[in-house]
RNA sequence: GCCGGGAUGGCGGAACUGGCAGACGCACGGGACUUAAAAUCCCGCGGUGGGAACACUGUGUGGGUUCAAUUCCCACUCCCGGCACCA
């Protein structure tokens, strides 16, 4: 008997397997496919700890399990390597970027290597590396072409400590999504992705994936599709007497006659013309505090609202009704116009302040057995209802208002049916050395030129500082050979455009790639691509609900709109593992020092006790923390098994015989159907207390005699227990497999199928329940019926115990389960 | 505030479509082995009462439906996550 050395057992095959390209994918084969595809990983300098386990470990057991059932399965990685932590890093270190990438990359390999995962490592990209980012570049270019990508002067999310933009998605909370850091706004001139002309379908087809209900929810949210109309208002200003019109936006066109007040954003570029001499200096103070304010303090809904009186009237396009014009920091710049009509009777923030600047209220809307107080707002007030207080429009519903109303705004031309996203534009500019360039040329006579395609990549410089300015302008702009260049149109000198891309960008399309990962002609090729995509199984954290998996379904549709590929979402089905907490019930850090390694539980315990235990620990999709130990209690599982494989191949040396085990095949066939369906179902914690069941009954059964283990019926459960488990615990597994004299790897052994008949017990307990308590139970044949089961169940003694002075009423039987009687 | 998700022993969790609550694991207690400890193996383990048989009670709280409720319905409490002045 030996010992169970994972020490030597697990690197032994795993260098097999690499050798052997055991785990190569076919491109061309007759089995169905299935694309098992982890998050793009960000390869940090401080590696995997065990919470990223919980990702990559189910992953290759769905993959192994398919492999097994006769699929063709695509189950790649790589590296989104392009970011700023390494070049953080790069920087701190005095080395370059590619170097501290081309060290993390080869650090995770290893560690993934340790866990027993069978990727397929021919398939390896990097986003970083040239030949990755050329078609990333190739897709900015599409984008380009397809009018969807564009530059433009605005005030954007700057991180001061990341010392780069950010897309709105990415300022979570008025901080840096990165390094958590306060964001301010600065003025700069960025190159955007038209993500907003794909809203509807962005939001439209969450319907046609199989996603988590929370990520569509999040990611509807975050599109914020908001139905409603312009109108534009005439502001007359308060200081020459000139005409300017301002366009608001409103949900509630049909509230428009009790507009009593019209508030603009402090930017609002249309204030400084507008404003009296006599308001100017209040008005200007009010700016420039609005402007010192942080953005946290300003989103905060709990502050209490302030604004200042322009000195401006603006008149009511509908009513002809003069309204002062008012300026408040509750009305944002960047949503809708910047500007909107105030309804304070129908709406609670408008009515807050029209409350506290004493401005008039006008109630416009009724509600049948409502009565209206203009003292305090009822959430009722901004409910549906019919029109009053509105000339013309009085006594229609809202909805009929809104249309009649929309009608008349057209004719005049003051009103218009309009939607607003929540969603803005993707601003992918980054002021940052490590990442694609930009592949545009900015030429003083021809404009701003894409680099055509020939050209590309536009190859990131090897230089030696690339430390960021902070500036807002690129450490690629110092680079002078680099910057100066040829228009590709007219042939004079121009310039490069210097920002790089957001990582995102580089993500957005690589589920692709892994299809031709080596292609040098095309960024994939669409037989292939035809043929695995879309991607069946995507596992990864919650945490990118509204970045990378928008922007991922967002370039897809683009492609698809270009011809490029003939699907249009990239995902099918996406799981989210739940997050691991360390032992000490926090989120594990460097910082807290709580970091548990794989590499120093796989020293300890092995990779396929690790396995198991991160299988086992709680529900995939739910957060726990780790238990030293859980861990050390699967470890026992994994030796007892062990133990219990060497005396059965022991066993099998000599000649075996056919044996009568009670209840054998039906615990292995019960065994096989859970492991299955729950393997199918991402129930691994159950599928792994099934094998402990199943473990605990086997015992069982040598404890009371030992010769079993020469008979025809244990050798080949032991056997089918090991190819079941095999994609679980892939190392000892094999081993024992090989011990056994098995013909090929474990892990090409066919997925054994269970046989319905067997499952059917000849006898079963039922629960005999008077008045619905349990008070004993009864052993019958399984096939019994209602009447049988009710005539002995009347005649058990508990029963006729409790049943003794009491008339039976009913008996309720639920066949090979209960027997309820009701007395009384 | 709005939108999701959740609450089951000392702990992680299990329970098909309403049918014996607590599978499996951990911790803990007792025993075996050992000079001893660790490891290993065996037994026990929701609470209360009882020597035991057994009885009562128990799935966040309060109601309801049902022969039967962790599961369905109504009201509420707390926890976690997301969004948050979006007009």
């Amino acid at each position: 008997m030996r010992e169970y050395d994972f020490h030597s057992i697990e690197p032994k095959w795993q260098d097999l397997w690499e050798a052997e390209k055991a785990y190569r994918t076919e491109d061309a084969s007759d089995k169905p496919k299935l694309y098992c595809l982890d998050y793009f990983p960000y390869p940090s300098g401080d590696g995997l700890h065990v919470g990223h386990c919980r990702n990559y470990i189910p992953t290759d057991v769905i993959s192994r399990y398919y492999r097994m059932k006769g699929f063709n399965v695509l189950h790649p990685m790589g590296w989104d390597a392009f970011g700023l932590p390494a070049e953080n890093e790069a920087i701190r270190l005095k080395k370059s970027p590619r170097e501290i990438t081309r060290r993390n990359t080869a650090n995770f390999k290893r560690q993934l290597k340790l866990l027993g995962t069978s990727y397929d490592w021919e398939r390896e990209i990097n986003s970083s590396d040239p030949e990755y980012y050329r078609w990333t570049q190739w897709f900015f270019l599409l984008l380009y072409k397809r009018g969807l990508a564009y530059e433009k002067e605005s005030e954007q999310w700057w991180c001061p400590h990341c010392k780069t933009v950010l897309a709105n998605e990415q300022a979570k909370d008025g901080k840096c999504w990165r390094c958590g850091t306060a964001v301010e706004k600065k003025q700069l001139k960025q190159w955007f992705f038209k993500i907003t002309d794909y809203a509807d379908r962005l939001a439209d087809d969450l319907d046609t994936v199989d996603w988590p209900e929370r990520i569509k929810i999040m990611q509807r949210n975050w599109i914020g599709k908001s139905v409603g109309a312009e109108v534009v208002f005439e502001i007359v200003s308060a200081s020459d007497s000139s005409r300017h019109p301002v366009t608001v936006f409103t949900t509630r066109l049909d509230t428009i006659m009790g507009a009593t007040f019209l508030v603009l954003a402090p930017e609002h570029p249309l204030v400084q013309e507008i404003v009296s001499d006599g308001q100017r200096a209040d008005v200007e103070t009010y700016i420039a505090n609005a402007k010192t304010k942080t953005e946290i303090d300003r989103m905060s809904t709990e502050k209490e609202k302030t604004g200042v009186f322009t000195g401006a009237y603006a008149i009511n396009p509908f009513s002809g009704e003069k309204v002062p014009v008012w300026i408040a920091d509750y009305v944002l710049m960047g949503y809708g116009t910047g500007a909107i009509m105030a309804v304070p009777a129908h709406d609670s923030r408008d009515f807050v302040f029209a409350k506290k600047y004493g401005l008039p209220i006008r109630q416009v809307i009724t509600w049948p057995g409502v009565t209206y107080e203009e003292s305090v707002w009822n959430d009722l007030y901004s409910e549906h209802g019919s029109l009053v207080n509105s000339g013309r429009f009085d006594d229609l519903t809202t909805e009929a208002a809104f249309a009649a109303m929309i009608a008349e705004g057209q004719e005049k031309g003051v009103a218009k049916a309009e939607t607003n996203y929540h969603m803005r534009d993707w601003l992918i500019s980054r002021q940052r050395y490590w990442g694609a360039p930009i592949p545009m040329i900015h030429c003083p006579t021809c404009g701003t030129v894409p680099v055509p395609e020939s050209q590309l990549p536009v190859l990131l410089p090897d230089v030696e500082g690339y430390e960021p300015s902070g500036t807002g302008e690129s450490p690629l702009a110092g680079i002078k050979d680099w910057v100066e260049t040829t228009c590709p149109v007219c042939g004079g000198p121009a310039r490069r455009e210097t920002d790089t891309m957001d990582g995102f960008a580089c993500s957005s399309w690589y589920e692709l790639r892994y299809t031709s990962p080596h292609d040098d002609k095309v960024p994939f090729d669409r037989a292939k691509v035809d043929y695995w995509l879309p991607v069946d199984l995507y596992v990864g954290g919650a945490e990118h609900a509204v970045m990378h998996l928008l922007y991922s379904r967002f370039w897809t549709k683009v492609m698809y709109d270009a011809g490029l590929i003939g699907f249009t979402e990239p995902f099918a089905r996406l799981m989210n593992q739940g997050m691991l907490l360390s032992y000490d019930g926090q989120k594990m850090s460097k910082s807290r020092h709580n970091v548990i390694t794989p590499d120093e539980v796989v020293e300890q315990y092995g990779a396929d006790t690790l396995r198991l235990y991160e299988l086992f620990m709680a529900p995939f999709e739910q957060e726990v923390a780790w238990s030293k130990e859980g861990i050390s209690g699967a470890h026992r599982f994994v030796k007892r098994l062990w133990e219990l494989g060497q005396r059965s191949i022991d066993a099998s040396h000599g000649e075996l015989r056919p044996a009568r085990i009670p209840g054998f095949e039906l615990h292995i066939n019960k065994l096989t159907k859970k492991i299955t369906e729950d393997v199918e179902k991402f129930k691994f914690n159950t599928a792994v207390a099934a094998f402990m069941e199943y473990f605990n009954f086997l015992s069982g059964i040598v404890r009371a005699d030992e010769t079993v283990l020469s008979t025809v019926e244990w050798q080949s459960g032991m056997h089918q227990l090991l190819v079941l488990l095999a994609p679980f615990a892939p190392h000892m597994t094999e081993e024992l497999w090989q011990e056994y004299g098995g013909v090929g790897s474990i892990h090409r052994q066919p997925w054994p199928a269970w046989d319905d008949s067997k499952l059917v017990e000849s006898e079963v307990e039922v629960a005999v329940q008077i008045n619905g308590k349990v008070r004993g139970t009864m052993v019958v044949a399984s096939d019994s019926n209602d009447d049988e089961l009710e005539k002995l169940a009347l005649r058990q003694d508990f029963v006729v115990k409790y049943t003794a002075g009491h008339i039976v009423k009913r008996v309720v039987v639920i066949k090979g389960k209960i027997v309820n009687i009701v007395v009384q």
